[in-house]
DNA sequence: CGTAACGGATAGTAGAACTATCTTTCTGAG
DNA sequence: CTCAGAAAGATAGTTCTACTATCCGTTACG
């Protein structure tokens, strides 16, 4: 297909599909004539990815493509494939102060306690830190005792979505199925969270 | 204290912490002449939940200041105090394909499945339905049955948030505590997830 | 007393994510 | 065969956001 059709089969305005393609989201269409390409399915997919990650996801285009370029370099461990998770988190650098290291402190007897294993490089130590050393710094030290009951869901998670990610028959259905997870299940579990406290407090409230 | 002051306290640049006055996200300082202000600790406080709005929940100034301004308006009513909730969301304008009515008629089953009171104005509901239909799109259907467990999962944990909500004294510590735990709740949400997510992996490939 | 900091106003900047235009070449209906 | 419309690739322009810098008259303070 030419690229009319792939801007109609996606919702995505041809402009904006040149410019995934100078920015390397989007691999070349198959060159017929200097200048003529065909574009196949794994462009359309690729192109919803790509959308899904930074709409829903809310990456950014250098983040998208470090997501897309370390999903494609996953070569058959589950070390390089967690790789392309990492890009996700998009990296923060903290002012060290107090709350900060006592957070960072929290965060590594919270790993201890639950017997996880999380490599030091894993950025989602540096965003949990960053989020509780706020919570202190806000006067919210009351708010720590929840952490625990969002270790134990996301542990309960984790068991389901590794799960799901290692049914995939190759590599690169893996690695994709684990980006994806990642990015949309943020999202998804940052929107059920929203409905369940509503529906809590309404009913809370109603019912006394 | 003066501005310098509340700079260096809180690590803010003065030239942004003008910034934000001009944008009305800070309440300006008392002035004790025509150019010479004092700020409290309030002031402190507040720039703080700025920069944790702004920071780790990635929002944007106007849906911050949207935000703070819905959570000084929450009179006494449980229902006005979410509302400040609601604007944490950024509304997304969905293309409204196969797909998307799909994910609509699902969030709907779902809400009526769990017997969750959630409004239809609740944008939650439009950004779930966003991510189920990228879902679709994109040949993941069979993640589907994940909903489900996340669901679970945030029904757990919004017992123990409204229970923190609730344990306030007054209104506005009601409201600001809903803002912070909903805002920096999404951030260790996401990255306890990934972290519970690695370590599963690890330990299942380790020890087969 | 003088210099440094202040408040307030205005203007400027840097980066991100597109969007538009232009040139040259190619396709495909009539 | 022809020619209007579409394509590829290059370059330039736009819009928005979140700051950052400068200036000016005024005030604090050592």
């Amino acid at each position: 297909m030419r690229i009319a059709e792939l801007s109609q089969r996606t919702g995505v305005p041809i402009p904006t599909i040149k410019f995934y393609l100078r920015e390397h989201l989007l691999p070349p269409g198959e060159l017929t004539s200097p200048n003529q390409a065909q574009y196949g399915e794994t462009h359309v997919h690729r192109l919803r990815l790509v959308r899904a990650l930074v709409e829903v996801g809310g990456l950014s285009i250098s983040a998208t493509r470090e997501v897309l370029t370390r999903m494609r370099a996953a070569t058959n461990t589950l070390h390089s494939i967690g790789k392309a998770q990492f890009a996700i988190a998009d990296p923060v650098e903290p002012h060290e102060d107090e709350a900060w290291h006592d957070a960072v402190r929290r965060v590594d007897e919270l790993v201890a306690e639950r017997g996880w294993q999380v490599r030091d490089s894993n950025p989602a130590r540096a965003s949990l830190a960053e989020a509780l050393a706020y919570l202190t710094r806000l006067g919210h030290g009351d708010l720590f005792p929840l952490l625990r009951h969002y270790a134990s869901a996301a542990e309960l998670l984790a068991v389901s979505e590794v799960d799901v990610v290692l049914s995939r028959e190759n590599v690169d259905s893996m690695s994709e199925t684990l980006v994806t997870m990642s990015v949309l299940g943020d999202a998804m579990m940052s929107a059920l969270r929203m409905m369940a406290q509503e529906s809590d407090a309404t009913r809370r409230f109603e019912e006394p």
